[in-house]
DNA sequence: CCGATACGCATTTTT
DNA sequence: TGCGTATCGG
């Protein structure tokens, strides 16, 4: 091993340094990872350290397997694999197992996930006859989680004057009590949740001085990964096992602390100097991922920030291009100017796909660029969304599999004592749980002695429980002598769960069928390395263990296909791309508006897009939309603060001079949405300008997006019914409404046009000037009927029952003169004051009292002649 | 237990 | 708008 050739001088020095406390302080693309991976081979190759007194903590199984595959390189894999790498839950886990009885747990105790949790918390809510929509689960289960990753246990926090004050003031007095139960009945189960594997560290190591001092004597080097990220527990964790010998080396990066939702204190390494007396520093600052344009302009934007650790990053790779910053008129578009670039650089520079990337803030706005990229032919992979883990089927196995383990497993039972269908029902359960409380026990034990524990059920019910009983002790039998494959295959085939989902062939339960062959794939993979590894059994309580913690950053694709990545800048953490392409550069987006009332909120987003710039090699693209259609609304952004926020000579901003190479766009429906229409570039920069200003004024109206439900009449305007639901009726000027709108039904009638029947569902009736509709517009159903500047006198009977299906009717066109005056459906009232060209060609000018003088395509225009 | 329907909600989410 | 979940009736 070569350091000298391998390491610059910052990276090297921070590797030698073994002597006491140190903090690496890693730019974005300085070899951080390196540092770390060659200083673990140091302390074995040169140090004589014995890998398992090493102790290495990540926050990803990634980022731990990666590390590890690296060292193997360095010192073999057999020596590699004796060191205590992982991430802080698994390798908490694995300590909290072999010391279980120690904090008054069971060796097989499961581990719950967010969803477990969630609902346990909701099941106590309930239980406790509050109101969930006070107390919302979720609310309640971040407030318990930070008390968790602040050390704080139930009866401190029943006892905390400042958080029963807190919960007082946010009308939720009794979430105290709900974390109290909450914690008592995860250890009726036999349960952790993930900030259990922490708390239970800490209080492991607390109230045990001789298995700290084990612990501590085991580890005798500690390095931490991403320290910006760890939470509360997680430092004091760090500071419990350091405490003696203070070997400890913490790695990070202030500037990309994106966490704090999660828990994360950027103080932990802000303060860490404090906390470790004598703790040295050491900077990597010099990035070898992105071009000097890249650093420069990521430098001058977090200089915005106050609270950080100075550095000074710096490239030596070439200048490099400015970043771009694009303006896109819509969403749409601007997820097709993306993929028109991503093409261009594919075919004229021979990029490769999986070169590029696509960052966002927030995972809503992966769908357009799906579309588009699916449109286009592009191969893209979208990461997020719901993992295979937490597929119902999935789990569905998995509770039969956590039952079988730990038959106290409250989540598990709950989940599957009704699946398959056996007829046990929501009364039943409940009253085992009553039992359970009244006694102090858990689910499966009152089932296992019913008359024991005044179960009051009838005697049919009785015989199912058994039935269900008799089901998985069957499989307990096993647990301990049977292999996980073959007792976990038996499990889905005894069970009834493949028999329920061959029942139908539909396209949903094939997929699901094959997701759970894909788990018993796995099953079989995992018991069959484990056997070649260890030469032993490997039981389903081990894959449990495995299994509890992965996610799906960990499950691999298995194609390796060149594909451009979709992602949140949140995933993209860690990772590099050529070309990056952040989008949605928008106020109310990026920053997230949760995000803006607090500077801490908002240096914290100024961090990630810190991290979005840092993850590009080469080029950086930046772009925004003038419009976005959110929640069903269309919505005016303006660009992005932060983009302001970096120094102007490293960013080439598009001219706003006409282009007409891009496509155009214009308003397609009463929505707002902008379609694209080849050959109307003259057309569009005024329809945006205009909406722009129409939405702007009627924007206090349209926000709302909770229940509506009015009828409004204007002026010589009628209106007979019954407006229900989110359903709406608008009538204006001598037009006439009879009949219901219910549902998201909404009928429009406006000067003089008349519409009778019924919008339902997600229906819509529209009529304007001199129209008339008659019918019924159900489920998507929509019906038009418009003169709209084009035509007159129309009449007709409509009906669109279902989905998707629209009719539209016309008449003839209407013309126009001179001197008329119109209304238009945005801009108000006008006169006209020149009409050009015939039939579709037919454009006129119009003065509006409000907005102004504007042309019109008559052939889209909506307006009616008012005089 | 299901289907239809109604309603509320809407960042980010390493474990 | 699109989704997950609560609710009701058969």
């Amino acid at each position: 091993m070569n350091f000298e050739r391998e390491l610059n001088e910052g990276q090297r020095k921070a590797v030698e340094y073994c002597n006491g406390p140190s903090l690496v302080i890693a730019g974005a693309g300085s070899g951080k990872t390196r540092v770390l991976t060659y200083k673990i081979a140091y302390l074995m190759e040169e140090q004589g350290y014995d890998p398992w007194n090493i102790l290495a903590l990540t926050f990803t199984n990634k980022a731990a397997r990666e590390m590890k595959d690296r060292i193997a390189k360095q010192v073999g894999i057999k020596r590699a694999q004796y060191l205590w790498m992982g991430t802080f839950h698994s390798i908490f886990l694995r300590i909290l197992r072999y010391e279980h009885e120690r904090i008054g747990f069971n060796a097989n105790f499961t581990v719950y996930d967010a969803s477990d949790s969630k609902s346990l918390i909701k099941a106590i809510i309930k239980e406790m006859d509050l109101d969930d929509k006070t107390y919302k689960p979720g609310l309640i289960e971040e407030r318990i989680s930070n008390a968790k990753n602040r050390l704080v246990t139930p009866q401190q926090y029943l006892d905390s004057y400042d958080l029963q004050e807190a919960d007082r003031d946010a009308k939720i007095s009794q979430t105290g009590e709900i974390y109290r139960r909450y914690w008592n009945r995860c250890r009726q189960a036999n349960a952790m949740d993930f900030d259990d594997l922490l708390f239970y560290t800490f209080l492991l190591f607390k109230e045990h001085p001789d298995v700290l001092a084990k612990n501590q004597q085991q580890f005798k080097y500690i390095l931490v990964d991403e320290y910006q990220d760890t939470n509360y527990a997680q430092h004091c964790i760090v500071l419990q096992l350091a405490a003696q010998h203070q070997r400890v080396c913490v790695v990070g990066d202030d500037a990309q602390s994106i966490y704090s939702f999660r828990g994360a204190e950027i103080d932990n390494i802000l303060n860490f100097t404090k906390q470790f007396q004598g703790t040295k520093i050491f900077k990597l600052e010099q990035n070898y991922r992105s071009t000097q344009t890249i650093v420069e302009a990521a430098n001058s934007l977090i200089a915005k920030n106050k609270r950080q650790i100075h550095k000074d990053v710096f490239s030596e790779k070439e200048q490099g291009e400015r970043l771009q910053v694009t303006e896109a008129y819509s969403d749409v578009e601007e997820g097709d100017i993306v993929a028109n670039q991503i093409s261009k650089l594919h075919r004229r520079e021979q990029v490769a796909y999986d070169e590029i990337a696509i960052l966002y803030r927030t995972n809503a706005q992966s769908r357009i660029f799906e579309e588009v990229m699916r449109k286009k032919g592009i191969p893209y992979r979208v990461y997020g969304g719901l993992s295979f883990y937490q597929r119902k089927e999935v789990k569905d196995v998995i509770a039969y599999f956590r039952l079988v383990v730990n038959p106290n497993d409250e989540e598990a039972f709950k989940r599957i004592i009704n699946y398959p269908a056996r007829g046990i029902g929501d009364t039943t359960v409940a009253k085992i749980i009553g039992a359970a409380t009244q006694h102090g026990v858990s689910l499966w034990e009152v089932i296992t002695q019913p008359t024991a524990y005044e179960l009051n059920v009838n005697k049919g019910t009785l015989t199912k429980l058994e039935g269900f009983r008799t089901l998985i002790n069957g499989f307990i039998e096993k647990v301990a002598t049977t292999d996980a494959y073959e007792l976990g295959t038996a499990i889905i085939k005894t069970s009834g769960i493949m028999g329920e989902l061959m029942q139908d062939r539909t396209a949903e339960s094939m997929s699901r069928q094959e997701n759970i062959e894909e788990l018993v794939n796995g099953l079989q993979d995992f018991t069959q390395t484990h056997r070649e590894e260890d030469n032993e059994h490997i039981y389903l309580t081990d894959y449990l263990s495995e299994v509890s913690l992965l996610t799906d950053q960990d499950t691999n694709t298995g194609d390796d296909d060149a594909k451009v990545t979709i992602m949140t800048i949140h995933a993209a953490k860690g990772l590099e791309f050529g070309t990056v392409f952040i989008v949605g550069m928008e106020e109310n987006l990026f920053p997230s508006p949760m995000c803006c009332n607090s500077i801490k909120g908002l240096e914290e987003e100024r961090r990630l897009f810190y991290v979005a710039l840092t993850r590009a090699e080469e080029h950086c693209f930046l772009s925004y939309a003038k419009s976005r259609f959110r929640y069903g609304k269309m919505e005016f952004c303006t660009p992005s603060r932060f983009i302001r926020d970096i120094d102007p000579q490293y960013l080439h901003t598009d001219k706003q001079s006409p282009d007409l190479t891009r496509p155009t766009f214009r308003q397609n429906n009463s929505f707002g949405r902008w379609d694209y229409v080849p050959g109307e570039e003259h057309l569009d920069r005024l329809h945006t300008a205009s909406a722009q200003r129409y939405w702007q004024e009627e924007r206090p109206y349209s926000s709302h997006s909770t229940t509506i439900s009015h009828s409004t009449a204007n002026s010589h305007s009628k209106i007979e019914g019954v407006a229900a639901g989110r359903g709406s009726m608008t009538a204006s000027s001598h037009s006439k409404i009879e009949g219901v709108a219910a549902g998201r039904g909404s009928m429009t009638a406006s000067s003089h046009s008349k519409i009778e029947g019924v919008a339902a569902g997600r229906g819509s009736m529209t009529a304007s000037s001199h129209s008339k509709i008659e019918g019924v517009a159900a489920g998507r159903g929509s019906m038009t009927a418009s003169s709209l500047g084009r035509f007159k006198r129309v009449s007709s009977t409509l009906v669109s029952p279902h989905n998707g299906q629209s009719s539209t009717v016309n008449g003839q066109r209407l013309t126009l003169k001179v001197g008329q005056k119109i209304q238009h459906e945005r801009f108000g009232i006008g006169e006209v004051i020149k009409v050009e060209g015939t039939g579709d060609n037919a454009k006129a000018t119009i003065r509006f009292v409000n907005a102004g003088e504007k042309q019109l395509l008559l052939r889209f225009a909506r307006f009616t002649i008012i005089d």
